[in-house]
DNA sequence: CCTGATTGTGCAACTAGTTGCATAACCCGT
DNA sequence: ACGGGTTATGCAACTAGTTGCACAATCAGG
């Protein structure tokens, strides 16, 4: 039970609307949490009313109006009380892994483009990682804060890193073994 | 929806009992997806209702009876199907990422002991799979299957090691940061 | 033999995340 | 002042995964 906890990260390092934080967690917020608008605007209404945050005045709170929102001394706490309580690693689960191992069994036949794709796709989110890298952690910046935000995002880099390395590894794999073997050779 | 796949292709490379498929998801399956054993039963009842699977004769099909389960040609097919369309990448979600995030706005108070675990926990992980590496991809073994589970292999334990660096990395950031102070024990 | 641990299968209820759609205001060009 | 795009909020239904428990068969030890 994460998405609580994130939200209250973002808010604390910066007050939002609802669509604000789904922004931002389709940038930067992305490389350790995602979550689309249905799931925040519902989060948020669960955390407001648990007191944990509160709505900033504006104007009226009616629909389509704008409302942002501010984490209040409980929400701290509770992020400060999740932040120190051990917890179990959650399984991982790899859809493209799986098909590598399924193509093992029952060919490589029609796979390569979408390895093709899912490699270019890990190099743009690498690139935009770096911007992010050489915008926000310029040499020298070595506050506290900044350091731990700074490992975060290398985590995310050099996952990605490694993604892109892996991905090309399995295409240089696949035309040695292009065959489908499938129904059942006699 | 790929537990269902993930099943054709361990039976596919060994047919099982759901009790088998269970030990075998908890072991070197983990590596790239995993399952509870409830999941598991349920899903193999849905295979065995679509036709894609079937249980393998043995004795009454009764409960605390064994009962192992083949594909059939109808779950080949699909698995290569699924195998070969293109699919969008989950967006991940690393709890850990985000207690640090989090650390750096409410403090790293208690986090370094489960962190010393985590990292335990990904040493073990990473010693197991060198283990199933060394056991079941011996060099020399060059034919187009054992390739492609060896590079699966290897993307599970250039992650485990991933995650060992960072996490050491991390520990080592900590000390620096110690804010936020109630009764430190050092 | 009976008893209690282990093996093996399974249901039901719950939690988290996704998808599809509805609604309201506001902004801009005509 | 009107029609169409964009911004912003939200509900409802669905899918996937988790947790807690139930129950039958089998096996080992007294």
């Amino acid at each position: 039970m994460s998405l609580p906890h994130a939200i209250l990260i973002a808010l604390l390092e910066k007050p939002s609307s609802g669509l604000g934080l789904t922004r931002r967690f389709d940038r930067s917020i992305g490389y350790f949490w995602s979550a689309t608008h249905q799931q925040i605007y519902r989060e948020l209404g669960k955390l407001e009313a648990e007191g944990q945050i509160r709505a900033l005045p504006a104007a009226q709170p009616t629909r389509g109006q704008k409302k942002s929102y501010e984490v209040l001394p409980a929400g701290r706490a509770e992020l400060a009380r999740w932040t120190a309580a051990s917890q179990d690693p959650k399984p991982h689960r790899d859809a493209m892994l799986l098909r590598l191992r399924a193509a093992a069994v029952v060919g490589t036949a029609g796979l390569e483009a979408d390895l093709r794709r899912h490699l270019d796709l890990h190099r743009r989110q690498l690139a935009e990682y770096e911007e992010i890298e050489k915008r926000d952690f310029p040499p020298g910046n070595d506050s506290a804060q900044a350091r731990l935000q700074h490992l975060v995002l290398r985590a995310g880099i050099e996952l990605e890193t490694f993604w892109t390395q892996w991905l090309t590894e399995a295409l240089a794999e696949l035309p040695v073994v292009e065959d489908a073997p499938a129904d059942p050779a006699p």
